[in-house]
DNA sequence: TGCATACTTCGATTATAGTCGATGCGACGC
DNA sequence: GCGTCGCATCGACTATAATCGAAGTATGCA
C-alpha cells in the first residue's frame, strides 16, 4: 500500500507554515534535517501511534515528508529537494536557527 | 495606549510559522514586505474590523509586526530586523516564493 | 495458513482558533 | 465638554485541529 504524496507543484506556503507551527511536528522535521533516519514508532515514542500518526499525516500531505515503507516498517525522509525548489531557503531557515 | 510587543529573545520559531500559516496572514506580511504601509482599516477591508484585530494581534504577539499609533490611526510595520535577527533568512524565504 | 508487527484509518472527545456583533477607550475636532 | 473616528477587547458562537482507543490493513515469518 503506497500513502498520497503531493507532487511539488501542488504545494501551498501556508499549509507547509502550518504545518511546521507546530512544536512536536518542528521538531520532527528539525531531526530529519540533521540526518536522523525515523520511523514512525522510534521518532515519538511518548506519544500514542495514532496521534503521531496523525501528525505525519500533515506533515506528508503539506510535501514536507514523504513515507516510504521497507517491508514492515516505513521511514519517513524530508522531501528537501522538492521543497526547496519551490521554497528556496526556507526549510533552511526553519532548521537552521537554534530555536523551537 | 500602547500595545503589547515581545522583545526578539521572546519570539518562538512555532509561533512565528503557525502566525504565517493563515492565508489572511501570509498575504498581509507579504504586502508589507513589498513596502505597503496598512493601517487596520485599510489592510482588510473586506474583513470585519474585530475579526482583523484578532489576526493583527497574533501577528504581532508572534513579534511579525509592530502597531504604532499616529494619531488616532494604528500602523503596522514589519519587525523585518528583529525577525532577520533571530531567524535569518525565514522572512525571505516566506515573502520571496510567489506562493500563498 | 495463522499470528505478530507496524503502521493507517475511524470515530468520538476535547482543545484551540477563527468569526463577528457589541462595548470600551484614547485621539481628534469642535 | 460632546460627538465621531479608529481601533482594541469582550463574550458567545462556530469551525478546525489535536488526542487517543479501537479497528482495519499490509508485511513478514513460521
Amino acid at each position: 500500500m503506497q500513502l498520497a504524496h503531493p507532487g511539488p507543484e501542488e504545494f501551498v506556503l501556508a499549509s507547509v507554515l502550518s504545518a511546521l507551527g507546530s512544536p512536536i511536528r518542528l521538531e520532527v522535521v528539525k531531526r530529519l534535517s540533521q540526518g536522523e533516519h525515523l520511523n514512525c514508532t522510534t521518532a515519538l515514542p511518548h506519544v500514542p501511534q495514532s496521534t503521531a500518526s496523525h501528525h505525519w499525516r500533515v506533515l506528508r500531505e503539506s510535501g514536507l515528508l514523504q513515507q516510504t515503507r521497507e517491508g514492515r516498517v516505513i521511514t519517513m525522509t524530508l522531501r528537501r529537494a522538492d521543497i526547496d525548489g519551490r521554497f528556496p531557503g526556507l526549510l533552511d531557515a526553519v532548521v537552521g536557527s537554534g530555536q523551537s
